[in-house]
DNA sequence: TAGGGTTTT
């Protein structure tokens, strides 16, 4: 730490302006045709960009926001030469029009019914508007680019809405199969997935409003514990904002889909894992409702082997279409339609999966961003990053606008960078001597977060507010990064993991300082080990991050990279689908009917090892058997939104008469970051990290995790009903409306008190109740407890985790490790402390933050949450067990 | 001796 402070002239001197990439769109953000909202920023631009600290760079920056005008409209030529369907940005005409002739090129504003008309004609996507209605009409699949701020997530849905696309499809239908159907009932309604909640209900809420009606009436959104469709009656909903995994749980139980007409997947590029999932589960629907008779060539990325066994899958799954079809024929479904909206042009993916959709482009609303890699490579970006954040302050006009955006890796790297930044700041004052008195009337005048400002990483030094931002930081503690600027502050700095990617977006924002790594998970299916790595961003991301300084005027993007780093990245991120563990996936595919996922069309298939291992799992489990089907037992687990792990675990707690404490723990365990842990990275005023670790001991249990766990959220319970009984009643009662309970219990100062992290219970609180209804409904009896016969509640966690079991090895004996590993040279070391897996054989260490680390004696068999390889190979989420148990 | 980010009838 100390030699970053000693090194505080490196840094952003050594950023150089880079010349205009030319053929790289996205390097420069660009203006969009015939919006202009750059002109008039050109003086703080050039002030701003002088950072570089050369007349140099001055000149050419002014150069190359000229020049990025033309170099961006090239390169929106150049999709056409991707081989897709050509699409002129002006016209939005594409070759997929065919013969017809196309005449309109808006939608007139009198079809935009409500509010917001003249918001919604300005928005990019509106000169596009008719174009798009008449791909959709003339298309299955319509692949919709656009960047942020295009307003494709709001007007697509509604454009289509409005031109009665869907009502019409259905009739046609109708007429077309059997005339004497009742009025159609199927095929009406719009699907918009979301990756993320917040997303889909703020969507939702802002088209109700936009087309001036009470929301949950024609809009709405679907969320876990929040659903806001169909508030009128059965079906009344014409556009629903879900998360992808909600429409996925709706593909359980309706394969073909059937309410909907289109079905539009949002943020697509970020391809998550239920969005990837979501593909294949609408392309099968699609196949099934698509009116062509055809019906033997729809399984696409299927491949065979000579293996009797999965020509007879393959034969099963084909089997299956052929009766979706002839439901889809029989209810005269509709064709079903597809959107895929996506921010990158990652088009060969997608058009190689739905072969012969068309494709529009849309330009963004993002204001240029000025991008200037880094000369040298850095090996201490932490230090890098701390300069570059000094120099943008100390040479950049503060005041509105001018917010720094700083994206690390971890909790740990941003608490070591916001207090050298304190450091620094606080010298920078006494050079300047600026006013003293400021610091202390921005503390009083942030109201409500006072008690963060001393007991969380964020602070204001020298006029500048540092916010800290990662998943795990309490929610009071990440408002502070939202909130308007305190009186007296000119400067925000945020320090933040990827979660200001795509999770959140922050005002105000000019300058990105962008470090070019992020923290990935990656999952062995060999092994069945997950790995937390630090590993280099994807070019998608740096494009991601780089906008981000962009939305509200023109911004800089400073990387701790060189152009030739930048040159090497991926150009897209790996999908999710690659790098966990797929057993849940696997399980909802079986339970939607897909006999062999191997076969499931797949946008990027999963490797087979790694599907072969999550059969391994499922049938160790019993959720299939010796034929590889669905037994009655994986159907019931299909029903729980668990990973099967704990799905069986659950189930299993009704022999043990156990199922209420069961029920606490799975639900604890899905919610993650329980345990706020602050302040182990930066100066640690007040000793706030041993303070936390003082307060989490109180509910430690001595025989692990799980039942630690289990103290937490009974602890919280109690407080709750001690101190807000009426409440609670309410909460009670609107839970079983399947409404979120989070309004009412917050707890705040309890958990502040504890280190505890409120929405994290509160969540739990609720997975916990919806739990409890399914377990209901499966006949299980959620009351059973064992209350203070804990000895059935171990044996029922070792019941439901027995594949996870790790023994701890003899005191005596050494350990082979590897050469230059972290033991300084040594060949062996001793044993002590360590256990192998008994899945694996790997040779692990219970991690740190679990009450069994350190333990004295060490319990000689443990069962464990997790596997996980950091800076080593660990099991977290460990609890004792009795090895005899295992038996029986 | 240490935890990127999402999400599920």
């Amino acid at each position: 730490m100390m030699n970053r402070l000693g090194r505080s002239s490196a840094g952003v001197g050594h950023i150089r302006s880079e010349s205009t990439p030319s053929n790289d769109d996205e390097e420069m953000n660009s203006p969009n045709g015939g919006l202009t909202h750059n002109a008039a920023l050109a003086d703080d631009y050039t002030s701003a960009a002088s950072i570089g600290g050369t007349a140099r760079s001055e000149k050419k920056s002014k150069k190359k926001r000229k020049r990025g005008k033309s170099s961006n409209s090239k390169a929106d030529d150049g999709i056409s030469n991707e081989g897709i369907s050509r699409s002129h940005i002006h016209t939005g005409m594409t070759a997929d029009f065919g013969s017809k002739k196309h005449k309109k090129s808006v939608l007139s504003p009198l079809h935009l019914k409500g509010m917001f008309i003249n918001e919604r004609t300005n928005l990019p996507v509106y000169q596009h508007s008719a174009d798009i209605v008449h791909l959709i009409s003339n298309n299955d699949v319509v692949l919709v680019v656009a960047e942020t701020g295009s307003g494709k997530s709001t007007q697509i849905p509604a454009y289509v809405h409005e031109s009665g696309l869907l009502k019409i499809s259905a009739k046609a239908a109708a007429a077309n199969v059997s005339s004497h159907l009742p009025k159609q009932k199927y095929g009406r309604t719009i699907c918009v997935t979301q990756p993320r909640r917040v997303a889909a209900i703020t969507l939702a809420k802002r088209v109700s409003e936009e087309m001036k009606c009470i929301p949950g009436t024609i809009v709405g959104h679907r969320v876990r514990f929040d659903d806001t469709t169909d508030v009128k009656g059965h079906n009344t909903t014409k556009i629903i904002y879900a998360t992808d995994g909600m429409l996925l749980r709706e593909a359980i139980s309706d394969p073909l889909l059937k309410r909907y007409g289109m079905i539009a997947l949002d943020e697509a590029h970020e391809r998550s894992l239920q969005t990837d999932v979501l593909f294949g589960v609408v392309k099968r629907a699609m196949a099934a409702r698509k009116r062509e008779p055809e019906r033997h060539k729809e399984i696409e990325n299927v491949q065979l082997k000579d293996d009797a066994d999965e020509t007879l899958y393959f034969e099963k799954d084909e089997e299956i279409l052929i009766r979706m079809k002839e439901t889809a024929v029989a209810l005269g479904l509709p064709p079903l339609r597809v959107c895929v909206m996506s921010a990158t042009l990652d088009v060969d993916t997608f058009r190689s999966f739905f072969p012969g959709s068309s494709m529009i482009k849309i330009p963004g609303r993002q204001y240029p961003v000025q991008v200037v890699h880094s000369d040298q490579i850095y090996e201490d970006y932490i230090d890098a990053a701390l300069n570059t954040v000094i120099n943008i302050h100390k040479n950049t006009p503060d005041g509105d606008g001018s917010d720094v955006l700083v994206f690390l890796t971890g909790q740990d790297e941003i608490e070591d960078l916001a207090s050298l930044l304190k450091r620094h700041l606080e010298d920078l004052k006494n050079d300047n001597s600026v006013d003293q008195n400021v610091k202390g009337d921005v503390v009083q005048n942030i109201k409500g977060i006072g008690t963060s400002i001393n007991s969380g990483c964020s602070m204001i030094t020298n006029g500048v507010l540092i916010c800290v931002l990662y998943a795990s930081l309490p929610p009071e503690q990440q408002m502070l990064a939202f909130r308007p600027k305190p009186k007296g502050c000119s400067r925000k700095v945020i320090l933040a993991t990827n979660i200001a990617e795509t999770s959140v977006t922050l005002d105000g924002i000019r300058y990105v300082v962008d470090c070019g790594k992020h923290k990935s998970r990656e999952y062995k299916s060999s092994t069945g080990m997950e790995s937390l790595v630090v590993s280099d961003i994807s070019k998608a991301q740096a494009a991601q991050r780089m906008g981000r300084a962009g939305r509200v005027s023109e911004g800089i993007c400073l990387r701790l990279y060189t152009k030739e780093s930048y040159d090497l990245l991926a150009e897209t991120t790996v999908p999710e689908i690659l790098r966990v563990n797929l057993a849940q996936v696997v399980l909802q595919l079986k339970s939607m009917g897909i006999h062999d996922p191997r076969s499931f069309s797949f946008l990027t298939p999963p490797s087979a090892d790694s599907i072969r291992k999550s059969f391994e799992v499922l049938a160790a489990l019993g959720a299939i058997d010796e034929s590889m089907d669905l037994t009655d037992y994986g159907k019931e687990m299909s029903q729980l939104p668990l990973d099967p792990i704990y799905a069986n675990l659950l189930l299993q707690s009704s022999k043990f008469e156990c199922v209420s404490e069961i029920l606490t723990v799975v639900a604890m365990l899905s919610a993650e970051n329980i345990f706020y842990h602050p302040g182990r990275g930066g100066d640690d005023q007040g000793g706030l990290a041993a303070r936390g670790a003082a307060a989490h001991r109180r509910f430690a249990s001595y025989e692990g995790d799980l039942p630690t766990l289990l103290n937490v959220y009974n602890a919280w319970r109690k407080e709750a009903s001690y101190t807000r009984t009426g409440n609670l009643r309410k909460t009670k009662q609107k839970i079983s409306k399947g409404k979120s309970s989070s309004a009412l219990l917050s707890h705040g100062d309890w958990c502040t008190q504890n280190f505890i992290n409120g929405r994290a219970l509160t969540r739990a609180h609720d997975v916990r109740s919806q739990l409890s209804d399914l377990c209901s409904r499966l006949g299980m009896d959620i009351h059973s407890s064992c209350s203070s016969e804990m000895t059935t509640f171990y044996r029922c966690i070792c019941a439901g985790l027995f594949l996870q079991v790790a023994s701890r090895l003899p005191n005596s004996s050494q350990l082979q490790v590897k050469k230059n590993s972290r033991y300084n040279g040594a060949e062996t070391i001793p044993s002590r402390g360590h256990y192998k897996t008994k899945i694996g054989g790997t040779i692990v260490s219970v991690h740190p933050s679990s009450t069994l680390f350190g333990r004295n004696p060490a319990p000689k068999c443990v069962v464990y949450t997790d596997l996980v390889h950091t800076t080593r190979m660990y099991i977290r989420g460990t609890t004792q067990i009795r090895e005899e148990w295992l038996n029986g």
